[in-house]
DNA sequence: TGCGTTTTGGTAACCGGTGTCAATAGACGA
DNA sequence: TCGTCTATTGACACCGGTTACCAAAACGCA
């Protein structure tokens, strides 16, 4: 028979040493007067209980303003509430977007996200990662492109036990794991529009090797060609690492030659601004002499003169299915029938006209 | 007398189902021969310890690969490590240089960012932020402008013992918590160079009601021209919400009529980019017949035909200094002296030249 | 009314760390 | 050689939840 030296209590709860002390399920279950097993039942939604208890308990945590301490219950659950996004995307407007995203498909649950940039060049990428997945321990990752690309970075999560999702412009995963847009085919259609409006010299400016969006993008561009018998000389078709710079020189290599395109399909609308910059430079005329098309509908696109015709890519809805899939919990009325590919589509704006006649 | 159901152990430890189970500091306890309260003392650098065992236990913690459990320190300090960002920015670029500038201050430190966007016009603005506090319980909270303004938000901050720091383009809060950058003095330097390069008649293009960010512009800009004894015509003054469309607008009114001005300021870039777009349309050589300056040196600044001259704002530094006056903890060498202003730079393009000689 | 079930609620242990305080060991002076 | 002081270390309770297990109460039925 002993007594205890201090009975637990809340009169320590968090609180950051000088704000008000949480009320904890100690009080709730004092003020309702049952055992905290009871409160924990009210707060899990556990059917075996009596709904006068029920209740009762409802009421003491309204009055008390209860809210579950989630560090304790992470711990008790051995699973936590955060689920991480990783990313080396220099495009802030996507990252940004997507974040929105997953943050709207989780606003009203438990979890929060955490963010953690990377850097894609870094030898230290994998221990990088590892060292922040093993501090914080998510419930899950999202991974955006483009390390989303990269095998290994997957399977590093995945042998540490973090459930991961990975978005790209093609299924990169079995379907419980990625989401998808369909930059092949919307390139394909956007580029046999400038084809049906007569372009037939058609330049393409390519991203970089490496990323699976500059792979997809340009098998689609290809594929239109190849279905109207078009040809891609080699002059035509510059690569860039999608930034503006790299729209600049592609531009000069382009547009310097008399032989010139009509019309060029841009990887990405940064690159694109830097065609239309030169085409300003050379007085050719947009879109009268020569049509750009972009891709990313970022704001700048909109902006630019003349306003840039390119490809939406449903980057915030991309978002939120990657959290639906990530946190099956979510999904009360929805089931199992997420889907994997989510379609971008074609924004027609005024950078694209037909070809000049001359 | 009794026996233990069972002995604590690491073999249930945070393994979220199906991953490897983490070590915890039992098993490194265990493996180094000390008690558990022993490499608690390593783990968080206690003084008081003799360096045989320090080694002993490290060696252990090398070997298993432990890292300690946030969540369960987070639960013994009655603190975790998670800051929170709060922002209602429409701007991509703005917000995600913050947070990248907040990332890189905390990257090798325990904690982690978590990201709130609030609904700027909801009604529920703070009950919205007040259960995502308390569900969460950051340690603190940054707050980027707009939101950062509104002192009820500081306070519910404060209420619920969540430090915080305001962002904002003046000191809006005591220095420790806040950060500001010097939006007043540095468009009055800009307006300056204008008036110095012979404009006298320049339009400006003020934010929106309820910003102190438009306000502050505003006060440098009409510093610039009482500097001059210059006056500021009705007709040259618009207000607009800091959207593109805003700026159409704004372009249409300043520049539709015989009297225009021969240079504009724009209270950001995404205005100026309208601007831009309706001296395109009209045919006005910018900048020859008219200069531009806008503000925030968004991407889009660059991408803008002509570049824009424009003002940069030390946004991602700002997020590091926001991260050091949040956490002190991280100031081993540089101990009190944090600034709260720090200085936003003018950015010469391509938009700003003489006015017309006429 | 008596007894077996089903509900309902409580107790104790535990998640993986940390704080308090006492115990131990070694160093040192007398 | 012994007592004292100090540097190290450990035992134990606790943070605020959860689960396993058990006991009491309420209920059904014969």
């Amino acid at each position: 028979m002993w007594t205890k030296a201090r009975k637990p209590g809340s009169y320590t709860a968090m609180d950051n040493g000088d704000g008000k002390a949480q009320p904890t399920i100690n009080d709730v279950a004092a003020r309702a007067g049952v055992s905290k097993k009871t409160v924990s039942r009210v707060i899990n939604g556990s059917p075996l209980l009596a709904d006068k208890t029920r209740k009762l308990i409802e009421e003491a945590i309204e009055q008390l303003g209860f809210v579950p301490n989630p560090q304790a219950r992470a711990l008790a659950l051995r699973r936590n509430f955060l689920i991480a996004l990783l990313h080396d995307n220099p495009n802030a407007q996507t990252v940004l977007n997507f974040q929105n995203g997953v943050l709207s498909a989780i606003r009203n649950s438990d979890f929060a996200l955490i963010v953690r940039p990377v850097e894609r060049d870094s030898d230290e990428i994998l221990s990088d990662i590892q060292t922040f997945l093993e501090r914080q321990r998510p419930w899950g990752a999202m991974l955006l492109p483009p390390i989303s690309e990269r095998d290994d970075i997957a399977q590093l999560c995945e042998r540490l036990g973090v459930r991961y999702v990975r978005v790209g412009s093609a299924i990169l995963d079995v379907p419980e794991r990625c989401v998808a847009s369909n930059d092949q085919q919307v390139v394909e259609q956007a580029v046999k529009q400038l084809i049906a409006m007569g372009h037939r010299k058609i330049g393409f400016v390519r991203g970089p090797r490496g990323f699976r969006s500059a792979h997809e993008r340009e098998a689609g561009f290809m594929a239109a060609l190849d279905g109207a018998r078009l040809e891609l000389p080699k002059k035509y078709r510059v690569e860039g690492n999608y930034r503006y710079e790299a729209g600049l020189e592609a531009g000069e290599k382009l547009l310097a030659h008399k032989d010139r395109p009509t019309a060029i399909f841009c990887s990405n609308d940064e690159m694109a601004a830097g065609i239309l910059n030169v085409a300003h430079r050379l007085k050719i005329e947009v879109p009268a002499e020569l049509s750009v098309i972009g891709f990313d509908d970022s704001p700048t696109a909109l902006h630019l003169w003349p306003p840039l015709s390119t490809v939406r890519w449903p980057i915030f809805e991309m978002g939120v299915l990657a959290a639906r899939k990530l946190l099956p919990e979510f999904l009360p009325d929805n089931g199992l029938s997420l889907p994997t590919t989510l379609e971008s589509a074609f924004v027609a704006r005024q950078s694209t006209a037909k070809p000049p006649s001359d």
